[in-house]
DNA sequence: CCGCCTATTATTAGGAC
DNA sequence: AGTCCTAATAATAGGCG
């Protein structure tokens, strides 16, 4: 600004740090005044000193605080509202990405475990009750393949476009909590019920043998 | 700052206000960073735009609150003791404007009161008791005269000069706060003892026409 | 540390488009 | 209203006492 043009970074030196800062805040506080008086607007400036525990604030502790009540009674109201129009609109694009990445998983799921069990087990009667090492051998190949596929699948969800936040305007209006809540939880649901070891073995203690017949081998 | 020096007033143009005030508000907001990263300071910004009902917060929402929560965790210790700090000076200032203003009140209080009882009351006797409804009605025209005096006392209390903040600076320092809380009572205080009809119609009911010659009439 | 000074940079008012 | 321009004012870094 004066003899030398100063760099935008912390001044080491503490002497002259000091004074910038008496002088900067100072200049600062004539601004904001400037500022509140010219265009006649609300305005708070809070400034905590070098290691001073008191800041200093403009135009007054009594006048910051109205400013901050007023900014602090519309924090849910408001400020979540504004958050849940920025994120609103991702979370049903989610949702709705989420339901085809579902769709799309049963499709490959049974294709899949059709080709696992006609290539792995060709030959092999499934009808009565297996052995137990063979069908763990079995469950083992679907996890593990499944594996894979969530893996393909998450990677898809990464590489998905989001919509950037200045395109989100306030166009979509939050329809009730519990609708909220329901469309909140989905995504994660969804990756819960993809456990294969959760939900494929119970088939394999009880002799579902004629069961994944019809479900996988008809064709 | 440019072609013309500005006049530190409210711009009454519209447009022209409204142009300023985003130049000045960048420009504040320029300061405040440049303050911010010099001097390594904590610091936080909130401007109300003219009419928006969002204000401009800087560094950010989230950094404003955390400076706020700052602020707000001294909240009767300091904050209390920062505000005398502030307006203490002005407060000292006030309290003695309260008190010519209370002398100034008593001095017209007589007068004016002599003055209506020598034109109302002319010829009228006011020894022994009077009657309820001529008292009562004497009551309610003192009654009167000091709410006009009240009203014009408040007007000489707004239309008074305050000193500006810059002028008011950190040199008053608290003495005690038992002294603080008396001084912060005092202006209050001080309307609260001017309900003509608390204080004026005890004297109608005891028969103090005596009195009342005496404080009003030996003129 | 504080105030004062001044060369220099930064901000900005007013206009033009 | 928004952008660029420019003259003019305002802020201030670095010295000095």
């Amino acid at each position: 600004m004066s003899r030398k043009k100063v760099k935008l970074q912390w001044i080491s030196n503490d002497a002259a740090r000091r004074a910038t800062f008496k002088k900067r805040r100072k200049g600062m506080i004539k601004k904001a005044a400037e500022l509140s008086t010219l265009c006649g607007v609300n305005a708070c400036l809070i400034v905590y000193g070098d290691g001073e525990q008191q800041p200093e604030i403009w135009p007054s502790a009594h006048d910051a605080a109205i400013v901050l009540s007023r900014l602090k009674r519309l924090p849910e109201m408001e400020q979540i509202k504004q958050m849940m129009n920025q994120e609103g609109f991702m979370r049903q694009r989610h949702a709705k990405l989420q339901e085809q990445v579902r769709k799309q998983e049963r499709e490959n799921g049974e294709l899949e475990t059709m080709l696992l069990l006609r290539h792995g087990l060709a030959g092999r009667s499934m009808h009565g009750v297996a052995s137990r090492s063979q069908l763990a051998n079995l469950a083992w190949l679907i996890e593990r393949k499944m594996c894979e596929m969530r893996r393909r699948i998450e990677s898809l969800r990464r590489s998905s476009v989001m919509p950037p936040p200045e395109a989100v305007k306030k166009e979509v209006a939050p329809a009730s909590p519990a609708l909220e809540a329901k469309e909140k939880k989905a995504p994660e649901a969804a990756t819960e019920e993809l456990q294969p070891q959760e939900w494929l073995l119970p088939f394999f203690e009880h002799g579902n043998g004629a069961w994944l017949d019809a479900c996988f081998l008809k064709n």
